[in-house]
DNA sequence: TACATAAAGGACTGATTTAGTCTGGTATTA
DNA sequence: TAATACCAGACTAAATCAGTCCTTTATGTA
C-alpha cells in the first residue's frame, strides 16, 4: 500500500512540534501528545526512537523533555522515519540483510534491479525533505 | 513500512511477462505462475485486475491468456499499481474519499499540506516509469 | 530526604491487513 | 462434449500494526 506508518507519522509530528519551539527549552512527551492528539504511550516511544537516532536529546526529571538536536533544515524527513521504522523499501528484497533465504525470486527476481532505481528515486524525496520544509 | 504489496509485485512480473513476448500471442496465467513461481490463483487475480484497468485484455478458452492492451512505454508503473491497490497514498487522509472522520486530526493536521507534495513527488516516480523500463 | 515529574523500556493484547486458498461459474475451442 | 482458461466471490491463517499496561531509572524541588 505504499503508506507510512502512525508511528512514522507521530514522529514527523514530534519532530515538527519540537522545531517549532525549538529554542525555548524542552517539549515533553505529554505536551506534545495533548497538543497533536497524539497517545501519550506511542510518541513517548517514539521520542525515544528519535534520542537514540540523535535526532532528538531529552532531560529526564522535573522540567525535562525532548528537544531536536540540531537545526530542523538539517534534519531529512528520512532520518526521522529511518529511526522509527525497520525497512524503508518497497520490496522485501532491497533490505540490507536480505538473501535468497527471504525470497523464492532472489536469484531469478525479474524486477528487483529495476525496482532499486525506483527506490532511489523514493529515497531522494525523503532525503532531500527536511523538516524546516513541514514547518 | 513504505512496502508495495505482494499484488503489485506480481503485477508488475506480469506485465513484464507480458510486455516481453508481447507480440506472440497470449500469456496464461498458469504459464505467468510458473515461470516466475507465483501463486496461481494470485497472479490469475491480478491479471484479472489488470483487465479491469484495461491494461490488459484477456480471452478465455483454450489458446486463450493475456496480453497487455497497448505499447509497454505507454504504460506506467502507477497504472499497474493502481489497478491492484485500493490505495496510494502514504497517509490515510489523502484518500480522495477520506474526512475528518477518517482522522481525529484532519482539520487540524501538522503535516498533510506538507506531505502532500512528498506524495506528489512520489506519484511523478511511478508515473515517469514505465513498463519498457523494467524490461 | 521525600516526592513529583518525566524519560526508558519491555511485555502484552486486539484489531487490521495481507497473502493465499477454495469453490463454483462462464466462455471458447477442438 | 470435454478440456482449457478466464471470472468472481467467500473464506482462512499468518503477519503486522496500533495501542496499552506496568515497572524502572533519573532529576529537580519543597
Amino acid at each position: 500500500m505504499l503508506k507510512l506508518s502512525k508511528k512514522a507519522e507521530y514522529a514527523l509530528m514530534a519532530a515538527k512540534y519540537m522545531a517549532l519551539k525549538n529554542h525555548s527549552g524542552f517539549s515533553t512527551a505529554k505536551e506534545i501528545s495533548e497538543s497533536y492528539q497524539i497517545p501519550y504511550q506511542l510518541v513517548a516511544k517514539v521520542l525515544q526512537n528519535l534520542v537514540k537516532s540523535d535526532i532528538a536529546i531529552s532531560a529526564k526529571g522535573v522540567n525535562g523533555g525532548f528537544s531536536l538536536s540540531r537545526k530542523a533544515n538539517t534534519i531529512s524527513l528520512i532520518d526521522i522515519i529511518r529511526a522509527v521504522e525497520t525497512d524503508f523499501k518497497i520490496v522485501d528484497c532491497m533490505q540490507v540483510n536480505s538473501s535468497s533465504a527471504d525470497c523464492v525470486h532472489f536469484d531469478c527476481c525479474k524486477i528487483k534491479d529495476p525496482l532499486a532505481e525506483v527506490q532511489r528515486k523514493i529515497d531522494k524525496v525523503f532525503t532531500e525533505t527536511t523538516i524546516a520544509q513541514i514547518l
